[in-house]
DNA sequence: GTCCAGGCATGCA
DNA sequence: TGCATGCATGGA
């Protein structure tokens, strides 16, 4: 990898396995949006960004500074992480190889612990269509406006401030109550997330799912996007469909790198199932 | 109009 | 421990 800046953009060269559609509209994350000219613009870590792929493979990072491209994206992106190795790993696997063959490209993104956590409240029993369009309105409601009509995700603290209804004003639904509770929670430090990054997988789970609204799946998701955990293997309706093909457990290849072939078999699964 | 979506809490056996 | 049920809402 090799990063440089060239003008007011940071230009980075010789990633490999890094599709922007894949990776960026594959139900993971849900603020990014598909430019006219194929690029992808959104805010996470508090930034705005516009990011590129080159024809020759370059990754362009708009108006980014080095300072964030250091200090976020680089790991954001996943940069450091050996994707190509992985797919070689996982590949092993007979529906993976041609899975990954079909779909090259997808990474895990690493989210922020509260943005992910809050965000994978809202999607359940949703579909990513839905998801998209209520944090949307969340952010608009109660974010920074860091570009021009570009919100960051509201902090917890802004949002222990609201009561059931305004979450229902946004069409949070059922799961209203699930966010004000979790909201509170955060912001108190009752729930303190930067210790649960730091906890051992079991224990970081057995955590989550004491918060009211998390279950085996949101608690997952929350894991695998946003506390770096590539072990945790979300289930949800499509996954279960997958499963089947798994009816002896999961393959020894997929060990430790469990939800990144999840991820995978995600995408596969709703294009094909 | 009906069905479904990156599920969960609750009650009951 | 496991299973049935209700839950909000927008798109297909």
């Amino acid at each position: 990898m090799n990063i440089k800046t060239v003008k007011n953009d940071i230009v980075v060269s010789g990633v490999k396995c890094l599709d922007l559609d894949l990776t960026l509209d594959c139900g993971q994350a849900f603020r990014w949006e598909k430019q006219d000219d194929g690029s992808y613009s959104g805010v996470a870590g508090g930034y705005f960004l516009n990011i590129a792929k080159a024809q020759n493979g370059d990754l362009i990072f708009h108006n980014t500074t080095e300072d964030s491209f250091d200090s976020f994206f680089r790991n954001y992106f996943d940069l450091d992480k050996n994707y190509e190795k992985i797919c070689e790993t996982l590949k092993q696997d007979d529906l993976l190889s041609s899975t990954i063959d079909e779909y090259y490209g997808i990474r895990i993104l690493n989210q922020e612990p509260w943005e992910a956590l809050c965000s994978f409240v809202i999607s359940q029993q949703n579909n990513i269509k839905r998801i998209k369009l209520i944090i949307s309105r969340l952010c608009r409601a109660y974010g920074d406006e860091v570009a021009n009509g570009w919100y960051t995700f509201p902090t917890a603290e802004r949002l222990a401030t609201l009561c059931e209804d305004d979450f229902n004003a946004l069409g949070c639904g059922y799961r209203s109550k699930y966010l004000v509770r979790l909201a509170q929670g955060v912001a108190s430090g009752e729930i303190d997330l930067q210790k649960i990054k730091s906890l051992p997988l079991e224990e970081a789970r057995k955590e989550l799912l004491n918060i009211y609204g998390v279950g085996i799946k949101v608690a997952n998701c929350a894991l695998l996007f946003g506390f770096q955990f590539y072990s945790a293997f979300p289930v949800d309706v499509w996954m279960k469909r997958v499963m089947e093909y798994y009816p002896n457990g999961l393959p020894e290849c997929f060990d430790g790198i469990e939800g990144i072939a999840q991820q995978y078999l995600f995408h596969w699964a709703r294009q094909n199932l």
